[in-house]
This record gives C-alpha cells, structure tokens and sequence, in this order.
DNA sequence: GGCTCCCGGGG
DNA sequence: GTGTACGGGAGCC
C-alpha cells in the first residue's frame, strides 16, 4: 500500500543489493518511531572533461573492469555544460554500476590522451546522496512509499520519493550518555587488551543507571549489580537498545569508551550489533580513531567542543571538569581514580562513590550534549551534512562541505583535493598577514576600541575576491586598485564570483538573525543566536580556507589579497585616527585602540560613522567599547610592547585580561594570584603605591612561611620517559624518586612539587607536596621565580624595577639577592 | 631562532 | 568507504 511519512532525517547508510546501491537512511519519524527509508533511485556517478571538447562518451559507456570480487562498468555517459572555476565547460556526467566503481573506472581512463581532467572521483556516496538530493539532517522531510518487513530494529519503508517538508526542525532528539570506568593502575599506560571495564553508567530523560560486576552494601536506586563484565557488556547492549536514542554520546567516546568496549567485547567474542540493521559497532583506526553505529548518530562531545567552539573558551584544557565547569558551571566529583584499582581489589565498600561518579560523568556528559546541540543543529542545517559528520570536521573540511553542497546550484564542478607534491608545494607558500602597530608599555586612560566586524569576510565579499573574478579580461584597468604593491591582484567589477556570493549570503544571512534577536526575545532565541553563531563561525573560516594548503577551492593569491585589503584598511583607520587628533595605541589585524587625549566619547562615535561612510559593500567599522584605564606589558624586557599582552578595566569595573600567562599549570597558585590582584588594584583603583604594597607583604609573607604549602605547588607533566630527559629540570627529578619508590611513571603523569630550602642544586630540594612540612619551601625561589615574574613587567611599566619589589618595610638594603 | 616530535582526551 | 586527517607547545640543535 503507497502511503506517505514525514520523518527526520539524522543520517544514510548504503548497500549493494542485487549489484545495486541502495541508499539507507536512517531518521525519527514525525509520530516518534525510529525508521529506515530505503531509496535504490540514486547513482553514482563523476565528472570527466574532455580536451577540446572532444566527444569520448561512447568510449567511456564501454568501459568494463573486472576482478575477483566484483565487475565494475559505466552504465551512462552524458554531456553536460558546466562550470569549473567560473569558466563554461562541456563535461560529461559518467554514472558507473556502483559507488566502488567509481575510482576503479577512474583509475582504468585517468591516462587517456583525450582527457583534460577528472572530476569529483572521492564524494562518498551517502554525502553525495545529501547533496543532490537536497535532503538537509533534522529538517522535517516526506517519503512517498511502503513499509516493507526486513530484519531491522525499526521501521523499514521502501520510498519512491523523498522531498522536504517545511522547515520544522528535530529540535530535541532523543540522548543517551554514557561513560566507563576501567581498571588501570595509573603508573601505567591504560591497556584495553589486559584490563576489564568495572563500571558504566547511563545518563538520558529520565534515565540513569549504574552497572557494576563487584557487589557492597547501598541504598542508591540507580545501581544495578551484575555478575560480570560480560553481563556489563550486553547490558550496554540492551540500554541502547531500550533507550531507542537518536544520539549516543559519550566525553572522549570516539578514543576511549567505545574502543574500549569494543576490545573487551571482542575478547568475549560477544557481538556488538548494536546497529538499527543488526550491524556491528564500526571502530575505524587510524590517525583519529572514530566509531560508528547504523542508525544511531554517535556525537562525541569532546570532539565537537575541541573542534568548532574551543577557540571561544577560556579554559587552555579540555577535559571533561575544566569544560563542565565553564560551560556548566559544574565540576566532576572530586575522587581519587588512582586508587580505584586498589578498592576495587580489596574494599568493596568503598566503591559507591566511584558509582556516583561514574553516573556524574555520564550527567555532565549528556547536559553538555544538551548546551552544544543548537549549535551542532545548527551547524548541520547550514551545511547540509549529517551530525556524525559535523561532530569529526574542521573548520576548513566544513567550509569545504559547505562549499561543495551549494556548487551545483552553481552548477559549478569542484576542483580536486591536491596530491602529496601539490600540497607540498603548498605548503611552501607563505604570504604576510596582519598589520599589527605595536603598543608602547604603559598605563593609559579613556581607551576607546573600534574593530572591523567580520573583516576578513566582508573584504572576502566586498572586493569580490575568488577564483573566478581574480585578474579578469574584463576590468584590467582596475589592477592599479590593488593595495599590495609586490603582489598586484585585481577582482572583476562585473560580475560577482561564486565565493563572494556564499560569503556575502552567510554575512547577509546573519544580520538579519541578529535583526530578529534584537527585536524578539522569545524563546527561539537560543537557536537563533546558535544559527547566527555558526554563521560567523563558517564565514570567518573562508580566509583561512583559501590559504590552507588542503583545500579543493584553495588560491593563495586569493588569501594574500585578502591580508593586503586587510592592512589597507586597518592603516587607513590608523591614519585618519592621528589626523584627527586621537592617539593611537595599539592596533592588530582588524581593531585598533585610541585613547581620546582631550576628545570626548562623542568625537570618537563621529569618527566611525566618517570611516563607515568611505567602506564598500558590507564592510562596517565597530564601536566595540569604552575603558576607563588600561595597561600594555611589554612581552620581552625591552622597548617594545607585547603584542598581545594587556588588561582592560571597563567602566563596570570587570577586567578583560589578555596575553598573561596566568593559566598556564605550572605556575604556583601564589604567582597566579598575585598577578590578578595586582592588576586589578592599579586598574581599578589606581594605586600603585597600594599595588606595591601588596606585593611587599606577599614577600614578606612568603619569607616569613606565612604561605600554606598549597599555593606553592607546581605542577608540571612529564613528556616522556624519564630516561630520555636530557635536561633533568626539577619534575624530572621528582619523578626519578617516585620511580626509586616503586612507582611506575610513565609519560603524561603529572608531578606535582614544591621546592624546598636548602643549599643544593633546585632538582635535588624538588619534592611532593606530601613530604613537605609547611614553612619548609625555599622562599627565595618563590620570591625570585614566581611571584616576581609574575608581576615584574607590569611594575616595569609603571616605572619600578624587580629592586623595588623586592625591599620590604624593615629592611631597605637586600641581602643575599643576586 | 628554526625544526621536529609528540600529545591531546580517556582510566 | 567514490576519503582523510590537526595544531600547538616543548624539546633539541
């Protein structure tokens, strides 16, 4: 019987049945069930370009290759007219038996004489599916078809046609979180192959649970006992196939949790067919180890969190308590995982708060899938592929993809990934960047900053910078336009290029969401300002793409034009600025800082609106705050400014810090402090003298062993073996002992030390914060390498040297300091 | 100062 | 799966 479904697509599959690929794709219908829709309608197929026009189709259709396993042969040769990097081209569209037909074909003709090029040889068959079809993940979509009964967990509905359906979007999936604990002594590298899971726990809506193979005596409900860590493992098996989740995600899944499970399941010869068709969980290793399930999208948080919004983080570590504090404002539970192994071993009855652990990770695991999805949906819908995808690309893969979805719409061709020689070659190509007006240390006052919105996009649109209008027949007369006198580039004035028109669509796109924000602020809003996000996020990677040395659409002459607008117009603000009176501060790639040195707030708004009145197209120069007081610390003891090295305190008091190494780990609690107070009292209450002060008592209290030995540990990660440090800086040292103890260190420990009194070299005072008795580290190391340090460049700005900070209330003249 | 190596995350 | 990986800091000469 035809009926017709609506469904969301979450991603495909696809096997060869009856030498034919038939394309599964895998989504939650409108009515909640989970279902396959079968489509045997799509073929695979690449793109030849004949030299001259010369007609090889017939050739081509007779094209057959045969081996062991399979024959593969070209089913229809079609001229077609398109265009490859703007230029009008006849190709002919060559469909082949099956999507492995393809590179063998193109293998079998890639000599021949009357071929220009090849084309379009490497889209795996699902993303082409996408593509073409137009079907866009978690946008509501119709199938015209009928069930049909084949072995599945779910639904299977044979479709005839699938087309979209409005624009409603799968805006709550449904997740499933889960997490392991192994056994692993933690001297040790973890090893899969000897050691057994002992935990795991889920975390969904309304759902959790934690499965352990050691009974003890509890009162949680969400425990459950099992015999064995076989049992553990088909339990694993089971949830997921209760839950019935359109997403499985895991923190780190795709390089721990699921390998692992996979090895030990492998061990039991146990079956991980987890997959909506009875198929095995795929583990693909390779540089990157990735894990798939048929049907069920599996999201690796950690991954998506690295990859697409790490750079807008504060945090320097990704682990799973660093980025659940930012983002949730939650930690992990505080338990010693160390000493799992032991308990594990012999007190059972310890084990409860491992559990409760266990389950946290999962929770915080599934809350962060929750906080990231708006902007993984939203990332999906603007690029048209699938979750799992999304979840494993860069940025210059997504701009690709993005690239490669909207090309036939151009009916554009895409050009070839370059070969190892061509990315070699590639990578030679270096070109200047950013202008940068190096700041001159110092306090200032009444700073304003202006920066370009979305420079290197609008520049990218507005000169109309691609491959197709770069140094056209057409408008050779505007070459003298170039800003770059070494590297004269014009762009066509005539017609917009094929990357202009996307970028200019993805800038367009987003002022008018964020239009919408600011006049409805309901409860879209969080997917609004994802979608918004995502395009600033996608529109700022073009530059870099087409300078990146692995890109389809890559053009270096592009992205250096690129720079050279760029620093045009950053100088020309420069410029203007000093004419009109304002001093200028500092300046890097598209901001600039003035200080109004006698002008009013106003003059510098007036300022903007003149500069904005000579920009082209999109381009716009921002207000982008006013603060009362800054400082610039030079980066190297000399006379010039860090370039990246300054705090700012706004007019609510807050403090925008910069460039300080504060968060690096092997800086002691007590030089991280003292740093932030000691800006925070020259900005905010503009006492140097008290500022000095604070410090002198720090010092003081340093020497005094006033300091609680916490706030003077240092940590430090060994990088590799002991035995392979040429230079045994103090970690190394300390590790060396625990060694001796009996502890097995092995790379990627952390050694945490304290530096001690004493007359010896600084490795042989080093020791473990535990074999310290407080009062008993070395003042003067603290005094000397930490604190000072920490703080020396911000006092040198302000006309005092390390001398100054050093001499205390009693004592006027120093002793013992060299 | 450049070039190479190795890590990240997970237990 | 019609594929393939990155980027930054530490260490080394």
């Amino acid at each position: 019987m035809v009926e017709k479904i609506q469904f969301f697509p979450l991603d495909a599959t696809y096997k060869v049945q009856d030498g034919k690929a038939v394309i599964n794709l895998y989504g939650r219908a409108s009515d909640g069930r989970q279902l396959s829709i079968l489509d045997s309608k799509f073929e695979p197929y690449f793109y030849v370009i004949p030299k001259d026009g010369a007609n090889i189709s017939d050739k081509l259709e007779k094209i057959r290759v045969e081996s062991e396993i399979e024959v593969s042969f070209v089913t229809k040769a079609e001229i077609v007219m398109k265009k490859f990097l703007g230029k009008e081209v006849l190709a002919i569209k060559v469909y082949t038996n099956l999507p492995s037909s393809v590179p063998v074909i193109r293998e079998a003709i890639r000599q021949w004489e009357s071929i220009s090029s090849i084309h379009e040889y490497d889209i795996p068959f699902v993303r082409r599916y996408f593509i073409d079809k137009n079907i866009v993940p978690l946008v509501l979509h119709q199938a015209t078809g009928e069930f049909t009964s084949q072995k599945s967990r779910s639904a299977v509905f044979r479709a005839d046609s699938i087309e979209q359906a409005g624009s409603d979007t799968l805006h709550s999936p449904r997740i499933l979180a889960f997490d392991i604990e192994t056994y692993s002594p933690f001297d040790v590298a973890i090893d899969a192959e000897k050691n057994p899971i002992i935990m795991l726990s889920f975390y969904g809506e309304n759902f959790r649970k934690v499965f352990v193979w050691k009974k003890f005596k509890t009162n949680i409900d969400y425990i459950e006992f099992v015999s064995s860590e076989t049992e553990l493992i088909e339990k694993f098996k089971e949830v997921i196939d209760a839950y019935k989740p359109d997403i499985l995600t895991g923190y780190f899944s795709d390089g721990f949790d699921l390998p692992y499970i996979k090895t030990r399941a492998d061990k039991y010869k146990i079956k991980l067919d987890i997959g909506l068709d009875y198929s095995e969980l795929r583990v693909k290793s390779g540089r990157e180890t990735t894990v798939a399930i048929n049907g069920i999208t599996h999201l690796d948080v950690f991954k998506f969190i690295k990859k697409v919004i790490g750079g807008t983080l504060e945090t320097y570590s990704y682990d799973l308590n660093a980025v659940a504090t930012e983002l949730l404002g939650e930690k992990k539970h505080d338990v010693s995982l160390a000493e799992l192994p032991d308990i594990w071993d012999n007190s059972n009855e310890k084990l409860e708060r491992f559990c409760e652990y266990n389950l946290h990770d999962s929770l915080l695991t599934y809350n962060l899938a929750v906080k990231m999805l708006p902007t993984i949906i939203e990332m999906v819908k603007i690029v048209g592929i699938p979750i799992y995808d999304v979840n494993r690309m860069g940025f210059s893969q997504l701009v690709e993809w993005y690239i490669m979805k909207q090309a036939p719409q151009f009916n554009e061709i895409a050009p070839n990934k370059p070969y190892y020689d061509e990315v070699q070659q590639r990578r030679l190509n270096t070109y200047q960047g950013a202008f940068v007006y190096e700041p001159k240390p110092g306090l200032y006052k009444d700073i304003v900053v202006f920066d370009f919105r979305s420079l290197y996009p609008t520049i990218l649109g507005s000169h109309n910078i691609g491959h197709d209008t770069i140094d056209c027949k057409c408008c050779e007369d505007s070459a003298k336009a170039a800003p770059d006198e070494s590297d004269r580039h014009w762009f066509c004035a005539k017609r917009k290029g094929f990357i202009p028109i996307l970028i200019e669509d993805l800038i367009t796109r987003r002022m008018r969401i964020k239009e919408i924000i600011k006049e409805e602020h309901d409860e879209k809003f969080t997917f609004l300002d994802a979608r918004q996000n995502s395009l600033k996020l996608l529109a700022n990677s073009f530059y870099g793409y087409l300078g990146f040395f692995g890109a389809r659409w890559y053009s270096i002459e592009c992205a250096r034009s690129v720079t050279a607008w760029g620093r045009f117009y950053i100088r020309k603000v420069i410029d203007r600025a000093q004419k009109e009176g304002f001093f200028v501060l500092y300046s890097d790639t598209d901001s600039v800082f003035l200080t109004l040195d006698g002008k009013s707030k106003n003059d510098a708004g007036s300022f903007a609106e003149s500069i904005n009145l000579d920009l082209p197209g999109l381009m716009e120069l921002d207000y982008e705050g006013f603060y009362p007081s800054g400082i610039f610390v030079s980066a190297k003891l000399g006379p010039f400014g860090a370039k990246k090295k300054y705090a700012l305190m706004s007019e609510q008091g807050t403090l925008k810090i910069k460039g300080f190494e504060t968060v690096r780990r092997n800086w002691s609690f007590i030089a991280k402090d003292v740093q932030e107070n000691v800006l925070g009292i020259i900005l905010r209450e503009n006492d140097t003298m008290k500022a000095l002060e604070y410090v002198k008592n720090i010092v003081s209290d340093l020497r005094n062993k006033k300091v609680p030995i916490e706030r003077v540990v240092i940590h430090t990660q060994l990088q590799k073996d002991i035995l392979d440090y040429a230079a045994k800086g103090p970690h190394v040292a300390v590790a060396q002992r625990l060694k001796n103890k009996g502890r097995d260190i092995s790379p990627g420990t952390i050694i945490k030390y304290v530096v001690t009194q004493g007359n010896d070299i600084i490795r042989n005072r080093s020791k473990l914060p535990e074999e310290v008795r407080e009062g008993d580290y070395d003042a003067d190391y603290y005094i000397n390498n930490q604190v000072i340090p920490a703080v020396e460049r911000i006092f040198n700005v302000l006309g005092y040297k390390k001398e100054d900070l050093l001499e205390t209330k009693e004592q006027t003249k120093l002793e013992g300091f060299f």
